[in-house]
DNA sequence: TCCATCTGATTGCGTTTTGAAACTAGTTGA
DNA sequence: TCAACTAGTTTCAAAACGCAATCAGATGGA
């Protein structure tokens, strides 16, 4: 749950904190998905994280102060994970690392459109993101986690995402 | 040494190739610190790898295509180390990593000033310095790897670095 | 009230990965 | 000849991972 701190090398910390398998897999799913709910983070993962992997991260996570954990009213069982600032300004690095895969790694195309127009938004695009997820996971997690409170751009990301998703399902015209 | 591709979302890939604690430091040392054999590389990392790490690392890296490998023509055992254009275009992410853990994390003044001449130049030094290293591990790996061909980026980057170190070891005044 | 379902986890257990130290096998230069 | 240097490999213990089953409390409907 500590860094070792093998050296204060910037690149070499930002590996201790978030270099492994799930982390970063983790943030997106709250950030680009807007799940705030264990089980949401557990059963509509892509990639099928184990639930004990999962609660161990969330915790190492909260250790290193990149989301923070709510009560919902709704449900005194239920958490709200939320991102706190340190890891709302980790997009522009969600961007870079969006765009390197897109053109080294074999991504599929539906799952690569919402990389795509964040690249080529550039940072007026990450700051307005940027600006809505502070509204839904700083000001008003709870609005933000049922839906009350929404993040224009992530619609637009998502709004994109569901086309491909339907030009990919359609038959070949 | 194979992607089990989980899914074929961009972050996910990216966390598959690069989602771990020593592959990117491993990265950073040949393109940062011009360390091309795997003596340099192992007993002159800050972070203190081990001998049988590092052999896995740069294994899985050549595999996926982000080092390559060629003999030393002046040592018969030798091997030398060269980025290829899939890692020299890690660049810019390199520099949004500095960047962030230079904010929320517990950097060394020596150490992070590199990262911080790399922000602060923005795309143009960017591009600048990835030409410098095609120069250095694609067009010419023997003569960058021995010091006859130079980076002028490295070079500043480097100066700026020893001069903090310089100023940190001197009485304070 | 009863009970199925949902909540965020935890427990066991076998497999895989990591890490440190010692070691190998060959090369070089004095 | 020999010490120093080259790129790694071997060994073995510890840690992390992944999967399935389980848990206890909360909720909602009959």
């Amino acid at each position: 749950m500590d860094i070792e701190i093998r050296s204060g090398c910037p690149i070499n910390l930002t590996m201790e904190v978030l270099g492994d398998r799930w982390s970063l897999v983790i943030i997106r799913d709250i950030m680009f998905g807007n799940r705030r709910h264990f089980r949401e983070l557990l059963n509509r993962s892509e990639e099928g994280i184990a639930s004990n992997i999962l609660a161990a991260r969330l915790k190492r996570l909260m250790s290193y102060g990149l989301i923070s954990k709510l009560d919902d009213p709704s449900h005194s069982q239920k958490a709200i994970y939320s991102l706190t600032e340190a890891s709302i300004q980790l997009v522009p690095m969600f961007a870079m690392i969006g765009a390197w895969g897109r053109r080294h790694l074999p991504v599929s195309e539906d799952l690569s459109i919402r990389a795509e127009l964040l690249e080529e938004g550039g940072q007026p695009l990450w700051d307005e993101f940027m600006a809505d997820l502070r509204r839904i996971h700083i000001e008003d997690p709870i609005g933000g986690a049922n839906g009350t409170v929404k993040s224009p751009v992530l619609a637009r990301l998502t709004a994109a995402f569901l086309e491909v998703r339907a030009k990919m399902d359609a038959p070949a015209s």
